[in-house]
DNA sequence: TGGTACATGTAACATGTTACATGATTAG
DNA sequence: CTAATCATGTAACATGTTACATGTACCA
């Protein structure tokens, strides 16, 4: 009868819509921005997710503009599933770390190979920690962050990453490597 | 030509095959002790896994044992795809955090609900955090970890809970509301 | 005028989830 | 004897990824 509620991603797309109409790479931009660090889409799935959604009335096309560019907009019914979705309690988030498999299985890998796999991800997060609180500045910087929501999954970034450069500099010898020594190389 | 090489779930499971034959079931027990806090995968997911395993010849079945058990033992072929795998460097890791959704479009909830969607929330990490706290003592009592590779996958499950229950305390009042006055309740 | 970035979409496939059917063994 | 748990598996579907085809507009 009710079909089946929207899911995260459709559903992040609706919120998005809430701020006027969009078109499918609007909304990729927009997601890459405002929710990048904790929820990935690809164009392809967003295109999808539009074509879904106009089939069951959450949201309309409006004429093609320039580049043959195709704006959304949400309606009544696509609010209603948005407000339904944004109210529940949510799921547990599901981390995949493809990096602690391979630490796992350590025993399977020559020493210097592991060392120089750890040292890359951890160059990976230095840089997106760094990126994050070039953000926290910058808006510090204007006066303060958009919203305290936008600040606050911002805040989950920056204890994340700290939190893990911290963990890897915590990493024992075994898994790391004696210091500079650098055997076996980064070439993948 | 060359078989495209398994996916992190199936060398998964050939990892876990190197300590002798198990079956599905065996399979995904081990995996939820050993890696449940940083991959998941369902009962049916490892039924398809082995099976398609068993087609490409990583792995063979075994004679059935009781209950209809079919053990599963890894071939050579098997450990070298494994091998393979994991001397990659492993792509990086996936967060896919509906709660961060929800903050993120905190304006369009009452104050009273979203605060409530976030202390179920902080109470499932300070769960989480416990479990693997209990853990580590329960190595240290026995005089360590089986082995540093185990150690630092915990290691990093503490570090990425505590940093969370401390992102959580941090929050403003706009999110978590006032104290203790619990406008909204809990009720899903 | 030619390359780059913009923009939309389809198709095929890989992966993950949910629901269900079936039966064996054990514990009470 | 019966319920719970163990154990295997299929089917259907939802979600996510990759590769590709197509064409537009800007800018050097």
């Amino acid at each position: 009868m009710t079909p089946r509620p929207p899911n995260a991603t459709a559903a992040s797309l609706l919120g998005f819509l809430h701020d006027g109409p969009m078109t499918g790479w609007d909304l990729v931009q927009t997601a890459e921005a405002r929710i990048g660090g904790f929820w990935s889409l690809s164009p392809s799935q967003v295109y999808r997710e539009l074509a879904a959604m106009a089939q069951t009335g959450l949201i309309a096309a409006e004429e093609r503009g320039p580049r043959e560019r195709r704006p959304y907009r949400i309606t009544e019914e696509g609010r209603a599933a948005f407000a339904g979705w944004v109210e529940r309690v949510p799921e547990a988030e599901t981390i995949r770390f493809p990096l602690l498999l391979t630490i796992g299985f350590g025993r399977h890998l020559a020493p210097g190979r592991l060392a120089a796999i750890v040292r890359r991800h951890r160059a990976v997060h230095a840089e997106r920690l760094a990126g994050y609180e070039a953000q926290r500045a910058a808006w510090d910087a204007a006066g303060g962050a958009p919203t305290p929501y936008a600040a606050a999954t911002l805040g989950f970034g920056i204890s994340y990453e700290r939190a893990a450069l911290e963990w890897f500099d915590g990493l024992p010898a075994e898994i790391v490597g004696d210091g500079g020594r650098r055997t076996g190389d980064g070439a993948s």
